[in-house]
DNA sequence: TAAACCCAGATTGCATCCAATCACAAGGTA
DNA sequence: TACCTTGTGATTGGATGCAATCTGGGTTTA
């Protein structure tokens, strides 16, 4: 049985939640295989919670299972990426537009903080972090449950894709982005839940055009 | 080891199909509990096939699974049904627009069937069936997998209140959907994209507007 | 030479048993 | 009477063993 420092979840979620932190850590790529008598051994368990943990992950969109064959890390072509932002696109506003009436003072001067240190941080993977956290931080207002986990689905499984493009970056190919952020939160701190929605739409659109760019970046796609 | 007519698939795959259809089908109310035991010998299977099917319902959004409790046939509350309807408004008019310049004639002639027939339909399982077959066959041009699946979810995790509302409603209140129907069909014949978004945000803008009247279908909201 | 076939090792799928946890009712106490 | 406690039955969670299936390399054949 294995003893995680998370004492009262069952081994099943505990197993989840670490793979899926390695995952999104990008400790494992896209496409790499999972073996269960791995994952088993590795957190001192049994099959049995190793496999629960999978349908959990699979269900997150973060790995594939293929019926007696295996579980692989998810891995998207260019078009499946292309249409996770689409409909990052029309999800998004809508979480902003039912965010923004509710967010406090003290959420506001977070999102102040998160984007200064945005700014001027080093490297890609604090990049990464700090930008999550700061959209993350726009929509915190909104009640509403599933479609939060729907988005946080949809930046789950683009997360590699975010990744490996943010490193192809010059630092001033950055710039863009830092100027949406900045007019987005001139927005929400106006409580201007039209502005805000057309920024992110095009904030999240321009980084799809971005990614187009970058074709190496993905699988090819395997269609006919 | 049960044996099902489909030969070829896993016997967690039988089991999470058939207790999807039943589900759908209206057979469990929402709140109803589903016990391992019970779905087990149901299918003379034991129940580690049945805790994957579970596990399975529970990422299409069909059932709850609560830590060493059971699981739950889903329940919304008005405020999670709106929200449903909310994220279809913004994601089916993408997909229909992604769907509409690969339509065949075939598939036109398909829909224009399908509106004949919900027109004279008597019965609300026989709307709820062919609605459905109309809505998805308008969208089955589009190539992507990822939106379809989720479309696909919104429209079964809030089938238990389409059919509840229909039921509520006299036939004549049918009318402005099959003018809509009928709008949507025309956009598409003549490969209007943006009408056809339009018309169908409207379309499922009015069904939510229609569904906030009834209350008495939903769950009292449980917040705080 | 290239393609089809086949077999062995590896891996997943399922059944069964035991442990851990929960729900609920009966009993005790203030 | 109302509330808290406790114990039992029911139910889920996890470990192990075996059967079914797949993968990949070597061999055979056209």
């Amino acid at each position: 049985m294995a003893v995680g420092i998370e004492g009262d979840l069952s081994t099943s979620h505990q197993i989840a939640n670490e793979l899926k932190n390695e995952i999104l850590s990008g400790k494992y790529p896209p496409g790499s295989r999972l073996r269960q008598e791995d994952i088993a051994s590795k957190f001192r368990a049994s099959r049995s919670p190793v496999r629960e943990a999978l349908r959990m992950l699979e269900s997150d969109g973060l790995i594939n299972l293929v019926a007696n064959t295996g579980a692989w890390i998810a891995q998207l072509s260019l078009a499946e990426c292309e249409e996770m932002y689409q409909i990052r696109e029309r999800t998004e506003p809508l979480l902003l537009r039912l965010s923004i009436p509710n967010l406090a003072k003290a959420q506001i001067s977070q999102l102040a903080e998160l984007k200064k240190d945005m700014e001027k941080c080093k490297t890609t993977e604090e990049f990464l972090q700090i930008d999550r956290e700061f959209h993350l931080c726009t929509y915190s207002g909104a009640k509403t449950a599933l479609l939060h986990e729907m988005v946080a689905r949809l930046w789950n499984t683009t997360q590699h894709y975010r990744r490996a493009y943010s490193k192809l970056l010059e630092i001033d190919r950055f710039q863009p982005a830092h100027y949406e952020h900045d007019l987005l939160f001139r927005a929400i701190k106006s409580g201007d839940v039209d502005d805000g929605e057309r920024i992110l739409f095009g904030h999240i659109r321009r980084t799809r055009l971005e990614l187009a760019k970058h074709p190496d970046v993905f699988i090819k796609n395997v269609e006919e």
